[in-house]
DNA sequence: CGACTTTGACCCGCGC
DNA sequence: GCGCGGGTCAAAGTCG
């Protein structure tokens, strides 16, 4: 098998531009552009040192929406409003992902998917994540984690079919808040400045894409992350985050600024603003002919919502996997503090998603 | 040699 | 209770 890069069959995969805007009739949806943007700052290095996971670190009560708002801005042309597909805890995700436990990922690409905007190939968030709680991350996402793990260690004793993988039985396995967005990208595993390690890959059913597991490889860090690719439209990747960082982005850039790391860990609201994301000539490019596709309800983002009042208008932005570009751009800046919380699509369309997925 | 991916098997929860 | 499917483990393999 090949590795890297290729690590992930989905990850040279290239896909039709043509995109079937099979999500949601509903209408567009918020389109991020992850190029350019992250802890590394690769190109243009000046992104903020904490990833994404940081800002996520954030209270849920407030965020995705603003919070990816915010970032959009600053890679999106004005015209994308953000495509809020957040859930607060696990279960919220199960939920709205998963309406039907047994279509569950059926009805979870479909209903994250469902705003999803005719947009051209290129990586772009399609949705917020929610913010998982930060109080019950806090104690639950690292430490469960770390029990997790532990107990993983531990528990040798309850299985006794094969010694080699003395899985652990927790009671009543608890599992981290999640939160799951989407983005469009012809890369399976975006960079979000942490690093991760692939430790499964399951076939989705009903799909055609496996879904890649990850581990955040720092120790004692029990972040997870899931990325698979919507059957709908395999331009999108959904991905879902599981847990906090317990550190800081690993990648810091020089004159990176980002969210304290305490507080991201422990859910404490605290963001710097990072720098402004760029994008570089041919991304402009690419955003300018994308907005014609792009969903288009408000020139400007929102992030003025009940939580903007918290969290800044700034997102670290993730990174492709492969280094991308970073030119200024002005323009997204000028947006970046504009939201559209408005269309963000709340619960409202979010409901109606899911009918539509039903 | 360490870090990482691949991959098959196993565990577990849930619905029937 | 059974089967299904999601999630995880860990050995083996690959890469730098």
């Amino acid at each position: 098998m090949e590795k890297k890069n290729e690590n992930n069959p989905m990850a040279n995969m290239r896909f039709p531009d043509e995109i079937p805007s099979a999500f949601g009739g509903g209408g567009g949806g918020s389109i991020f552009d992850m190029a350019g943007t992250s802890c590394e700052g690769s190109g243009g290095d000046k992104w903020g040192s904490l990833g994404f996971m940081d800002l996520l670190g954030i209270h849920q009560d407030f965020v995705a929406p603003s919070l990816f708002d915010s970032f959009q801005p600053s890679i999106l042309p004005p015209s994308s409003p953000p495509l809020p597909v957040f859930h607060h805890h696990d279960d919220d995700i199960l939920h709205e992902l998963h309406t039907d436990s047994k279509q569950k990922h059926l009805n979870h690409q479909a209903g994250l998917l469902s705003p999803a905007s005719t947009v051209p190939e290129s990586s772009e968030v399609l949705n917020n994540p929610a913010t998982p709680n930060s109080s019950s991350i806090s104690s639950s996402s690292n430490e469960l984690a770390a029990n997790d793990e532990q107990t993983k260690a531990g528990d040798d004793e309850d299985k006794t079919k094969k010694p080699l993988k003395p899985k652990k039985k927790n009671p009543k396995r608890q599992r981290e808040p999640r939160f799951a967005f989407m983005t469009k990208s012809d890369i399976d595993h975006l960079d979000d400045g942490y690093r991760w390690r692939k430790y499964g890959q399951k076939a989705v059913k009903n799909s055609p894409y496996p879904r890649s597991y990850y581990r955040c490889t720092m120790a004692g860090c029990g972040v997870k992350k899931r990325v698979e690719r919507s059957s709908d439209d395999p331009t999108i990747v959904v991905t879902t985050y599981e847990g906090q960082h317990t550190h800081p982005c690993p990648i810091m850039p020089r004159g990176a600024i980002g969210i304290a790391p305490d507080s991201s860990a422990f859910g404490a609201p605290s963001f710097i603003i990072p720098q402004p994301m760029y994008l570089n000539h041919q991304q402009q490019q690419q955003q300018q002919q994308l907005q014609p596709y792009i969903y288009n309800s408000t020139p400007s983002l929102n992030i003025t919502t009940a939580s903007s009042n918290i969290i800044h208008p700034s997102f670290p932005g993730f990174l492709q996997e492969k280094p991308r570009f970073s030119n200024p751009n002005p323009s997204a800046l000028s947006h970046r503090d504009h939201g559209l919380l408005q269309d963000i699509v709340p619960t409202p369309m979010r409901t109606e998603a899911k009918e539509e997925d039903q």
